[in-house]
RNA sequence: GUGGGUAUGGCGCAGUUGGCUAGCGCGCCAGAUUGUGGCUCUGGAGGCCGUGGGUUCGAGUCCCACUAUCCACC
């Protein structure tokens, strides 16, 4: 299933193969939350830009249009059209991210929808059969992602418990996989390493769920306020007490800098809202620094996004018009941007796996990193 | 032409019985944003308060004239 074809430090260039097909990594998921990529872009687009594998939202999509219309409409991969494959998202993340409306117990979570304000439990088995519901390729674990800024004793707890949840993820997975009618019988589960920016915590618990053998492991609870220098040194930490024959995914990762940077750690497997969001409000990554269209210096600018870039939007046009578009909050112009971030991500992933294939990740990394640098603003 | 209303940053407006460096929304300029509520947040620039007189210790606020504009009526 994962196979590690090279490694260079500690970074891998690896394989990873499911039933919807194969995800070489280091790999970038493309974050299509409601299923859908936000700003227009559609299943066949993000073929075109180069996305292996799409994360989608167990909570958002339970809210709306609700996962037994999804499995009555065939799953998810059917419903929107899309062949590779899917990672949902448990909803975990929602219950930090939502935090003023919930209410954590043993047995799960109390929501209020965010949608219509009524109530929602999600527990464990609830996050299980919703993503089955969803036939998606890979379902993660239902935890807990505890403030950068909680006490280490509220931690500690609450690590356990992700614990005892993790547990009840699998069993009720492995109950589901097995029924006649479930959409797909093959879905695998991640598990979540939580700990906030406590080593001792986060090893420990690396350590115990690592011994569930699960088919793939996830950093959470990184990159939420906590400086950059602490989120390499818990993955410094953390990362060698995860199975090195497992992918190792880093959830919510980040900017390109942030990739290099925990690629050269170990991780195989990001996602992250920048190429999309940033890209509606016109926030544009380059090779050379980003490209903040909206500055007033872009109003005149004939030349594309990037030169050289052969997304659908620099191949054609000016940042002087991609800049109008966004000023008149016209669809058009989010979608252009977020197909030229898009492509940038999947493109700089598909240069890390060239640069580790030939054996040069390190210079490549340099490298990346002082163009990274540079200010773009001639 | 007559009567009445209104004139405050690019636009739309607040400005209490006249009282310290005239506010707000949008827009504009710049910056944040890391398992997405097509958001949200943080800064910044920009005003001789229509013009000219007057009353007062002090006028965006009161008085007069003028100009512009809106409404009603001949």
């Amino acid at each position: 299933m994962y196979r590690v074809l090279t490694v260079e430090g500690s970074a891998k260039r690896s394989v990873f193969k499911t039933v919807h097909g194969t995800v070489e990594t280091p790999a970038f998921m493309n974050v299509g939350t409601v299923a859908a990529i936000k700003g227009a872009v559609s299943s066949e687009d993000l073929k075109e830009l180069g996305c292996q594998i799409e994360l989608s939202n167990t909570y958002h999509l339970h809210v709306r249009p609700g996962d037994e219309v999804i499995k009555k409409l065939g799953g998810l991969h059917r419903f929107m059209v899309w062949d590779r494959p899917i990672l949902t998202d448990s909803g975990g993340f929602q219950v930090f991210s939502l935090a003023s409306l919930r209410k954590i117990k043993e047995e799960g979570v109390y929501f209020n929808s965010h949608i219509d304000g009524r109530k929602i439990f999600m527990g464990p088995e609830q996050s299980m059969q919703i993503q089955s519901n969803l036939g998606s390729t890979i379902a993660m674990a239902f935890d807990e992602c505890p403030s950068s800024l909680a006490e280490r004793d509220y931690v500690h707890a609450s690590v356990d418990r992700t614990t005892r949840w993790l547990i009840r993820c699998k069993d009720e997975l492995a109950r589901l996989n097995s029924l006649p009618d479930t959409i797909n019988p093959d879905q695998l589960l991640f598990g979540i390493n939580q700990g906030a920016v406590y080593p001792d915590i986060r090893i420990e618990h690396a350590k115990t769920i690592s011994e569930l053998d699960l088919p793939g492991y996830a950093i959470g609870g990184l990159a939420v306020g906590e400086p950059n220098e602490v989120m390499y040194d818990i993955l410094d930490r953390v990362v060698p007490y995860l199975p090195k024959d497992k992918p190792t995914y880093l959830m919510g990762v980040g900017t390109p800098v942030d990739i290099l940077e925990s690629v050269s750690r170990g991780v195989d497997i990001f996602d992250c809202v920048y190429p999309s969001r940033n890209g509606r409000h016109g926030h544009l990554y380059t090779h050379h620094g980003t490209v903040r269209l909206l500055n007033a210096k872009y109003e005149l600018d004939p030349r594309p996004i990037e030169e050289g870039c052969n997304c659908p939007c620099c191949r054609k046009y000016s940042r002087a018009y991609v800049r109008h578009l966004l000023k008149a909050k016209e669809m058009l112009g989010m979608r252009l941007c977020v197909l030229h971030n898009l492509y940038f991500y999947n493109r700089l992933m598909q240069e890390i796996r060239d640069a580790l294939d030939n054996g040069c990740f390190e210079s490549f990394k340099r490298g990346m990193l002082a163009s990274l640098a540079e200010d773009n603003e001639k």
